[in-house]
DNA sequence: CGCCACTTTGAGGCGCTTCAACAAACGTGG
DNA sequence: CCACGTTTGTTGAAGCGCCTCAAAGTGGCG
């Protein structure tokens, strides 16, 4: 996929048009010559720990996010978990600028392409461009709620209505736009571990969302078929 | 209390030292006129859905941020949790700059008093001082990953270390840093919200941690008195 | 073709919720 | 001041939802 020139779509939902002042947005930054990468299926683009360099935008392709938790215990399996999945448009490293360092991994889920943002540049770049700053500070915010409405899943709703609720975000988030006909690019455990449930609960709710006849399933093909009967349940 | 001049404490813990670059920082702030804001126990310093005007410093007190989320339904109660609690020194609204509206509520616990600083006045500021842009998005960076560890421990785990990571967290969090002896300011109800329990298994478990020799307990006042038995299980 | 990672489905058990009763602390008005 | 209602906290008993363990099925890929 060639990187299009979004100059028009905003970068997440949400994200309001920049002021009328010097129209110089992150979602501009085609402009700018950032240099790219290319990340193969399985592979980290960083790993938590390491000195944060940039912030990625994904050109194409998906990632998950995972931090790695010493838990509060010593000796024991730490925890682990999915914190996000990211596509197209997306930026990725947000989490590292508070220590300067990456606070988790990001695994490409397939052969991705990003477009590498240098800190050292940005910083720069956003105090001389108010559109700029303020899209990124927009950004960071989005983060900050999306982290807050996973925590409030986690902490509310039954197995049923995650799952149901994972397909409506991930349907929405396609570069499409709501589309009906979902290839998932991660496994039942990555959705499980997101989730904060078992990869067999995550089995049984989508078999059992397919019987009630909200969703078409085949293995990762997932075809929406009644999209209030997901989201009113 | 008044408003200490904490120039050389850094907002919140895991925030780097500004760069040798103009010291003008958040932290900083005192020096600007911003003005204060006091608010009764149990009143709103803003809602969900208003405009976002300000981001607000807790100078003294203490703050709970509810979320209310219409859920996946139309009729029933909608879901609501307490997505973060928030002392002196930490700042509040950073969740509404995405939207330019507040996503939750915040309610002090107590009377507590805030400093008020416009975004209007803020962006401006950051832009010219390179030290307080880095700062800010330090700290909006800092509460990405706040609110990935809350998910974390709510996908992971089991109710009894929530309750003993909430208790090691709140100990951390207050000025006189890492005390033993611990007032809470929430009830066990908020306490359950915050950790997707329900408020008599947040009870059960304190008893628990009490009956082990953990803690000691006397309705809200706690008392730490083994850290490692909290940490270690 | 055969291996391996992934998925599905079942059966049993545990942890947390739910419902309920009671105790304690608090503020208020008589 | 104490009686009173309200809010908050504790503890018990029963039930259910999700986890755990197990086994079989499926698809991709060397």
């Amino acid at each position: 996929m060639e990187p299009s020139i979004d100059s028009g779509a905003s970068l997440r939902r949400g994200v309001r048009e920049s002021a009328p002042t010097l129209n110089v947005r992150l979602s501009d930054a085609d402009a700018i010559p950032f240099p790219t990468r290319t990340v193969e299926r399985g592979d980290a683009l960083y790993c938590a720990g390491e000195p944060l360099r940039s912030l990625y935008t994904v050109q194409s392709g998906c990632f998950k996010t995972v931090a790695t938790y010493p838990s509060t215990d010593d000796d024991s399996a730490p925890h682990t978990q999915v914190t996000g999945f990211h596509f197209a448009n997306e930026t990725l490293g947000l989490d590292g600028v508070c220590t300067s360092r990456h606070e988790s991994d990001a695994v490409a889920l397939e052969t991705s392409v990003v477009r590498i943002m240098p800190v050292g540049i940005l910083e720069p770049l956003c105090r001389e461009y108010a559109a700029m700053q303020h899209e990124l500070l927009a950004i960071m915010s989005a983060e900050i709620v999306r982290a807050s409405r996973l925590a409030l899943m986690l902490g509310t709703m039954p197995a049923r209505e995650r799952v149901a609720a994972f397909l409506l975000d991930f349907s929405e988030r396609l570069e499409a736009g709501a589309a009906s006909e979902l290839l998932l690019p991660m496994t039942r455990a990555d959705i499980g571990s997101y989730l904060g449930l078992e990869l067999e609960t995550v089995s049984r709710m989508l078999s059992k969302l397919q019987r009630e006849g909200a969703i078409g399933l085949n293995g990762r093909q997932v075809r929406i078929v009644d999209r209030a009967m997901l989201a009113h349940h």
